[in-house]
DNA sequence: GACCTGCTGCGGGTTG
């Protein structure tokens, strides 16, 4: 089948034959159809696309660059590099690899010795396209596209990117290379397939390997209710420990849990062991790949590091700490153990609560069962598509609406991209002045070199011209500071979804508490806080959740209990598994249908529906909007199992409002905006879509429904949302009352897991807006924005400072004896004739009073006798020598018992301190006139 | 103290 040249250099390789795995494919590449080849890492797959392509290299021996290999990786772009220039070398052919980290030198050879076979990223692929107008020629005689490792990118955005940069690929020299595509076990081999085959005319076959090699999984359970801080690490340590076989790989869920586990194992007198994540150097992480090929290491403690990419050597077992949470992620980390053909992989589960070793379990039976979870890719979505609007741009194309529309929907990232939809979205770049319209579509705009800068010219929100061809943002965290102090960093989303000003944060091995939240500079200032209950720990409720299939398989296992034979358990975990299916059973007994189970206990209320986390996230939101018409103090925690809201409310009441699919959406989308993570879903598209700068504050509402749209996408389910409203409403799901406790587990899950709060993007343009014209209480806005009360306060608080964007004052409402808030601008119009007259017209006015005026608050006062009317006090204030005051005091000229209760005011502009002045005689005179 | 992935081209000039 292959050349007598392959073969005799397989024979020099020392290979006895190639592999089932590569005879199969070699057959089917040959006959030119575009190939997806999934298969476990370890078995060969380089070599099962490469050889065929090789063969037919040296048959026809073709003009540079015939070959593309494409890997999501830099790291694997070395190893395969090496691998695939052995075979180079022996056949004379030219090769060449480029990404970030290969230096210029290395690059600038690419148009000296033009390479047949071209190894790269996604990203340097855009970098050619876009950006290398002498080098992109060579990619007309593009024959072979190879890429490694889909399952990475395929359901993400850089998926998209890729699908959309091969369009670009086919389109631009009007060529149908053949794709090879390789991955790991995927849930969703067909649509990986068609999305990265685009237009191409070429048949689609997907090979299927799962070779002669078994898993086995052992599932533990550990005890660490009872455990914090060092007695946590220990008994883990210890559990571990046990667990070692050289080579083991421990799967951690963060790289403290790794450093933390690594600083345990050691003191406990295990030597030679290692850490690999992300922010250890690159050197040494090769250095640690290195002695795992070498067998110089008994265990190596890693984050998801070590399950990406290159050859490790030989693995004898894999340890997982920790819920797997889906199938796939279970099958890549056991897949790196056992390579030797014929030998099992093994893998151990340790899980730390019932909730875990329910899902253990479920994944394991999953991933054994071959049910992985299909990649889900965010259809259309319009940053990535922008983003290859402005790369035609900036290689010098003229984009049409027709171009950008055939280009999404043959990528068929977008399927039913039209025409007006690509003529929006290219106006609306032009509107940010990234785009303009030249002769014949739109060109490249002065604007785009704002956003993404040389370096000249940088503006604060500017971006490194480089980070134009990434799709991947950069991590946002928040710095906490304690003075001059910064304590430790926090991930932006953990901020946003869970901690407001007031709060007590555990970090650092301290409890802090929460002063200030600055969105723009991203710093967090806090203050020690003596040790309460009510503390937030960091480190849970951001996992990566649960997928649905998993759910279903945890039912499976309260039903049936554990039913493959390859899944091993111990007693204990056997014990506990059983003690949750009683629980189980004694609420919802043999019945086969659905329940939506209540529960209440005092003021809260458990809703048990056990349908994942992204319906029960979207009744959350559900949740959210209804009780903000009724109370401004909402508590809220989301669990794939269920969801806990305080206070109660009628859930009959609240479906029964949507009669439609439509009417629900409409209400989501209504609120969504002030869903935690709409900011950090906002914040990623807004520089693809030029969304930035002085009118960041008024988001277009072009950006707004895009990113509500992803939101939604991503992190629920709306559709499966009403498919649960509509069959309580059908009575085909009941919704009952669940008089006896919840199962321990569910209870066990929602006191671990994090309230989740609104969060307003730009609040003081919110308050800006709100207060335009009125002047409202705290409890007021609060119910208005969806926000607690005392971040309301805050904020107000902030904005009446002078230098504030947008001023603010209060006055009393002499009424009602409320404080309320008002633009600063405002007092003036609303003290003469708006409906809050009353309170700054005095009742008396011969009747004298003190005023009291400091410029800080160190500064001695400065005292006047007055009495009230406007232009009396207007005479007096004229003659404070500053504009702002800090503080204003009112007093009654004669003691009498209301002294105390002086009104004060602090933070006033000279111009509006008149009106205040009134405001505070007109509440004197008014309670005086109550005693 | 969630995790992971990536990131100018081209040609002319100077220096050893």
């Amino acid at each position: 089948m292959i050349s007598e040249r392959l073969v005799m250099l397989v024979r020099e390789k020392g290979w006895a034959s190639l592999n089932e795995l590569q005879l199969k494919s070699i057959g089917i590449v040959k006959r030119g159809d575009n190939v997806l080849i999934t298969a476990p890492t370890g078995s060969g797959k380089t070599e099962a696309a490469l050889l065929p392509v090789l063969d037919e290299m040296l048959r026809t021996s073709p003009e540079p660059v015939s070959l593309l290999y494409i890997t999501p990786m830099r790291a694997l772009i070395n190893d395969v590099f090496n691998r695939i220039k052995w075979w180079a070398d022996k056949l004379g052919l030219t090769i060449a690899r480029k990404h970030g980290e290969v230096s210029q030198r290395e690059k600038n050879m690419r148009n000296k010795v033009k390479p047949q076979i071209l190894v790269l990223t996604p990203e340097s692929l855009k970098i050619d396209l876009d950006w290398a107008p002498r080098f992109r020629e060579n990619y007309r005689s593009v024959r072979w596209i190879i890429i490694d490792e889909v399952h990475e990118i395929a359901g993400n955005k850089r998926g998209a990117q890729l699908s959309l940069l091969l369009e670009r690929l086919r389109k631009l020299f009007s060529i149908d290379p053949q794709i090879i595509a390789l991955s790991a076990t995927i849930g969703s081999p067909e649509e990986v397939l068609e999305l990265i085959s685009g237009s191409s005319s070429r048949r689609r076959t997907v090979l299927t390997y799962n070779g002669t090699r078994k898993s086995s999984i052992l599932v533990e359970y550990l005890d660490t209710s009872r455990f914090t801080g060092d007695e946590y690490w220990a008994k883990v340590a210890w559990k571990v420990l046990g667990e070692i076989e050289p080579v083991t790989i421990v799967f951690v869920q963060s790289r403290y849990a790794a450093e933390r586990l690594f600083k345990e194992l050691s003191s406990l007198g295990l030597e030679e062991i290692a850490v690999h994540h992300s922010s250890v150097s690159g050197e040494i992480k090769e250095d640690i790949e290195d002695k795992m090929r070498k067998g110089y290491v008994k265990a190596v403690i890693t984050t998801r590091t070590l399950e990406l990419g290159i050859d490790i050597g030989y693995i004898k077992k894999v340890v997982v700490v920790g819920s797997p949470a889906t199938a796939l992620s279970l099958a890549q980390k056991v897949g790196r153990s056992g390579h030797r053909e014929g030998e099992e992989s093994r893998g151990v589960v340790i899980a730390t609560s019932v909730a875990e070793l329910l899902e253990s379990v479920a994944a394991a039976e999953n991933m054994l069962e071959g049910i992985i979870e299909p990649q889900k890719l965010i259809p259309c979505p319009l940053d990535i598509i922008a983003r290859e609007a402005l790369g035609m741009a900036l290689s010098g194309v003229e984009v049409t609406p027709e171009i950008l529309a055939s280009l999404a929907r043959d990528s068929k990232v977008c399927r039913d991209f039209d025409e007006e939809q690509a003529r929006r979205l290219l106006d609306f770049l032009s509107s940010r002045k990234l785009m303009k319209r030249g002769d014949k579509g739109y060109r490249l705009s002065s604007g785009f070199f704002k956003i993404w800068s040389f370096g000249r010219d940088k503006k604060w929100w500017s971006r490194d011209f480089s980070e134009f061809f990434t799709v991947i943002s950069e991590r946002e965290v928040f710095q906490v500071r304690h003075g001059e102090n910064t304590i430790g960093e926090l991930d932006s989303q953990f901020v946003y979804r869970y901690l407001r000003v007031g709060d007590t944060v555990r970090l650092a091995g301290r409890s802090w508490r929460v002063i200030d939240i600055d969105d723009n500079s991203k710093k967090i200032s806090v203050a020690p806080a003596p040790r309460e209950t009510s503390e937030i720990p960091v480190w849970r409720g951001l996992a990566q959740s649960v997928s649905n299939e998993v759910l279903i398989g945890v039912i499976n296992v309260l039903r049936r209990g554990v039913s493959k034979e390859n899944i091993l358990l111990s007693e204990e975990a056997r014990s506990i598994i059983e003690k949750a299916r009683e629980e189980w059973m004694r609420i919802n007994g043999d019945e086969a249908e659905s329940k939506v189970w209540v529960h209440e206990k005092g003021d809260s209320q458990v809703i048990i529906t056990f349908m994942g986390q992204r319906i029960n996230e979207a009744l959350g939101l559900l949740l959210l909007s209804a009780l903000s018409r009724v109370t401004t103090s909402i508590s809220l925690k989301v669990t794939p199992y269920a969801v806990m809201v305080k206070p109660k409310i009628d859930l009959g009441e609240v479906f029964g409002r949507f009669s439609c699919f439509n009417e629900l959406k409409r209400e989501l989308l209504r609120v969504v905006d002030r869903h935690p993570l709409y900011v950090s879903v906002l914040n990623e598209l807004r520089y693809s879509l030029g969304a930035i700068g002085d009118k960041s504050d008024e988001e277009k509402e072009f950006v707004k429904s895009e990113a509500s749209r992803q939101l939604l996408h991503q992190y629920m389910d709306i559709d499966g949302l009403w498919v649960m409203i509509n069959s309580l409403r059908k009575g085909e799901i009941e919704l009952r009352k669940l008089e006896s406790e919840p199962p321990s587990f569910i209870t066990e899950e929602l006191s671990s897991t994090l309230e989740l709060k609104p969060w307003y993007r730009d609040l003081s343009g919110a308050l800006q807006k709100l207060l335009k014209g009125w002047a409202f209480t705290v409890e007021e806005i609060s119910e208005a924005l969806l926000l607690p009360a005392r971040t309301i306060e805050h904020k107000l608080k902030e904005m009446r400072k002078p230098g504030s964007k947008a001023r603010v004052t209060k006055f009393i409402d002499t009424e009602t004896g409320e404080a309320r808030w008002c633009l600063m601008d405002d007092l003036p119009g609303l003290a003469s004739d708006g409906d809050f007259r009353e309170s700054f017209t005095p009742l008396d006015n011969k009747q004298p009073f003190q005023l009291k005026i400091k410029a800080d608050s160190d500064d001695a006062y400065m005292e006047f006798v007055f009495t009230p009317s406007l232009s009396v006090i207007s005479e007096i204030i004229n003659k404070v020598p500053f504009d702002e005051i800090y503080e204003l005091q009112v007093q009654p000229l004669v003691n009498g018992i209301y002294r105390n209760l002086s009104p004060r005011y602090y933070f006033v502009k000279k111009s509006i301190a008149p009106y205040l002045v009134l405001n505070g005689v007109a509440y004197l005179q008014k309670i005086k006139g109550l005693e």
